[in-house]
Parts: structure tokens; C-alpha cells; sequence
DNA sequence: AACTATTTATAAGA
DNA sequence: TTCTTATAAATAGTT
């Protein structure tokens, strides 16, 4: 639109670039404020001319560059959010899944749960898996007994030692066997109660109601 | 520039409006890339039609500018989905915990696990309770079986009665008792193995590792 | 910056 | 939506 039609390419002339550069940002600015009358859109125009001046235009109804940034990020980076997001969404999901298999065995171990849907075979299978274990465990704590009472003789031995020197702590300081620790690890963790409170059955009650809680 | 000049305000028809923005938006287009070539500026041109639909342009070497808005984006957005982020991953956490724990109940349960931190009180707890789940699931086995016996019996009837009428089924052909379940429910669930193979202890073994690899 | 011949954009119609 | 075309608008080259 002019005189002749123009090549489109750079204009080596400086002068006559920075005149075209005049009259066609005058133009495109008019365009933006033209399709935002006729059309009610909201346009950001940002120019920087080569030697770096700034000319902007935002429409009327854009409050503010920022909302006008909001509207633009929302729309670009919706997907790109939306997308990390689901994917956390399923990984906790299938934890979830774990989870309550997880809490189906427990409970299917403790007898808590209907186990009809056991075939005769699979009963035979957990009374067989609950006898091992019963076997793991008691082994454990006879040999965590003995351990506890060799502890105490040797405690009982150095202290006679000691008196020999002070005489004057008494020899059964450290009976009683309160909570003697099998290994050298720290305080029991897991699910399994920690109090170590009386040992009959009536505590046994209160240990599986303190289990529960964790799975239901 | 059409047959008729146009008023400069709002077009209320929407057909026309929209055409009018398409078009108009294109011609706008053109012009800043056209100002971008002619003249080397960077621009950025960001649209957003009355419906809400993005159309933007961004000059090829406008890299800063993107990097701004990428910058900008998020800053702003941050804070607004972290928050919503932030709780899912706590919840996720949340579960990984309960999961672990689960996962060491049942390897203590199975005897997997090292007993050495526990106590010998919460061992004799542990004895009881697998005391108790294994009471538990031999009672049920035998109730099963009993059912099954009861139910064999009446199969064994039905069939002699059949006989008198058709005297051609054996009176034995549904016994075996392989595979009885003793609800009405479908298949088994869980974590427990549905195979059903043998019950001896080499199956039992088998059973083990299946399960392990739930938790593992 | 103003002018103006031309090109370009586009409004209305098909 | 797209094409057509008459016409308005933009602008290249000139003054």
C-alpha cells in the first residue's frame, strides 16, 4: 500500500526504516484499538523498536498488565500444571490401593476379617503361616530370655565386684527384669505398641485395639 | 476498507462480529510480523477473543520477553497451586508412612522381620495375639469343613434320588472336595494366593514369596 | 510532516 | 467458513 510495493525484508536504510517503523506501529496500534472496540478483545501489544524504545498498548478493559498476565499464564500453563497434578493423583491412588491390601492381609491374619471367601486350601495355607510364625516368635523369645538372664548374672557378678570395693549398692539394684531389650536398637517402632505395659490378656485386648485404629 | 465504511463501536450482531474478529485478527498479525521483519522490533502480541480464546505472537527473537512472561507465570501461579500441590503430596507422604508401617505389621507377623527391638513383654503380646488368629482361623477351617461334609451329603442324596429316576449318574461324582469355598462370595481377594495348589508345606512356601512382593 | 498514487485490508454479499 | 469484490484504509515514495 503505497507509492510501489515493497519488498519484505529488513530496511538497510536507517532512515527509511525508522520512518516505516513510525507509520506502521501508528497503524497496528490503531488495528489493536480497533479490534478491541468492534470485537470487545482484550490485546496486549509490546514493541521495541531496534534501537530499544518501548510502545505498548493495552486495552481499556485489561485493568492491569497483571491480570492481563494472569489470563495469559492460566491459559498457557493450565495443561502443563494440570498435568503433574494428575499425575500425583494416580500414584497416591494406587498407594491407596496398596494400602487397603495391605490392611485386608493384616486383618485377614488377625482374624479380624470373614475369611468365607478362603477356600479350605487357603485356610489350611494361613493356619500354616500363622503356625510359623507363632514358632519364629516363640523361638525369639526364649532365646531373647535366656539372653536377659545371662544380662542379669552378669550384672549380678559385676556388682558383687563392686562391693568388694564399696559395699554399699545393694546386689539386686537392677532386678526386677522390666523391659529388657533383646537387641542393641534403639525404642520398638512399627505399629506394634510401645507402653510394654502388663502381659496378660487384658493389655493383649488393648494392643489390638491400639493396631487397629492404623488400618481402618 | 470494505464495501461500506463501518462505525467504530461495538458490533452487536455475534456472527458478524466474530467473522470481523477473525479477519481482523489475521490482518493485525500479518502487520506485526511485517513490522518485525521490515523494522527488526520484537513484538508481542497477545489476543484474547470475546469467547476466551488465546491467540498470541511473539517476534523470533523476542526471547527475553518469553523468558519474562515464563518468569512471570511462575511466580504468580506458584503460590496458587502450590498450595492444592503441596497438601496432595502431604497426603501422598501421609500414606507412604501408613504403608511401611503396614508393611512391617505383617513382616513381623510373618516372622520376616527382626524382633531384636522389641521387648520381651511385646513379643509375649505378639505370641498371644498370633495365638489367638490362628484359634481364630482353625475354627473357622473346621466350621468350613463341616459345611462342606454337610453339603457333600446332601449332594450324595440328591443324586441317589436322581438314581431312582435315572439310575445313570454315579452316586460319587461330586466328591473329592476339591477346591470348596465356604461363603457364597465369588473368588478370593487380597493379597492372599488364589492358585489353591497344594496345602503342603512347600506350597506354603510359595504362598510366602507371593506375598512379599506386595510389600517389597 | 504532508501529499498522493498505490497497495492492502476488509465489509458485505454470495 | 470461505471466496469475491467494491471500497475504505494504510502506507511507500515523493515533496
Amino acid at each position: 500500500m503505497g507509492r510501489g510495493k515493497i519488498e519484505m525484508k529488513y530496511i538497510e536504510n536507517t532512515t527509511n526504516r525508522q520512518v516505516t517503523y513510525s507509520k506502521r506501529k501508528k497503524g497496528i496500534l490503531k488495528k489493536a484499538r480497533e479490534l478491541n472496540i468492534l470485537c470487545d478483545a482484550q490485546i496486549c501489544l509490546i514493541m521495541f523498536s531496534k534501537t530499544g524504545k518501548l510502545t505498548e498498548y493495552l486495552s481499556p478493559s485489561t485493568t492491569s498488565l497483571k491480570e492481563f498476565f494472569d489470563k495469559y499464564q492460566r491459559e498457557t500453563y493450565k495443561d502443563l500444571w494440570a498435568e503433574q497434578y494428575e499425575a500425583l493423583q494416580e500414584e497416591l491412588k494406587a498407594h491407596e490401593e496398596i494400602n487397603s491390601k495391605l490392611k485386608k492381609e493384616i486383618r485377614q491374619r488377625t482374624g479380624q476379617d470373614d475369611l468365607s471367601e478362603f477356600s479350605i486350601n487357603e485356610m489350611h495355607i494361613l493356619e500354616q503361616d500363622l503356625e510359623k510364625s507363632l514358632a519364629i516368635v516363640r523361638d525369639r523369645k526364649v532365646k531373647c530370655l535366656e539372653e536377659a538372664r545371662k544380662r542379669l548374672l552378669r550384672s549380678v557378678y559385676a556388682k558383687k565386684e563392686e562391693q568388694e570395693f564399696f559395699s554399699e549398692v545393694p546386689a539386686n539394684s537392677n532386678e526386677g527384669d522390666r523391659q529388657p531389650y533383646c537387641g542393641s536398637s534403639s525404642s520398638p517402632t512399627g505399629s506394634m505398641s510401645t507402653d510394654g505395659s502388663g502381659s496378660d490378656s487384658q493389655s493383649s485386648e488393648i494392643k489390638f485395639h491400639q493396631l487397629q485404629w492404623q488400618w481402618q
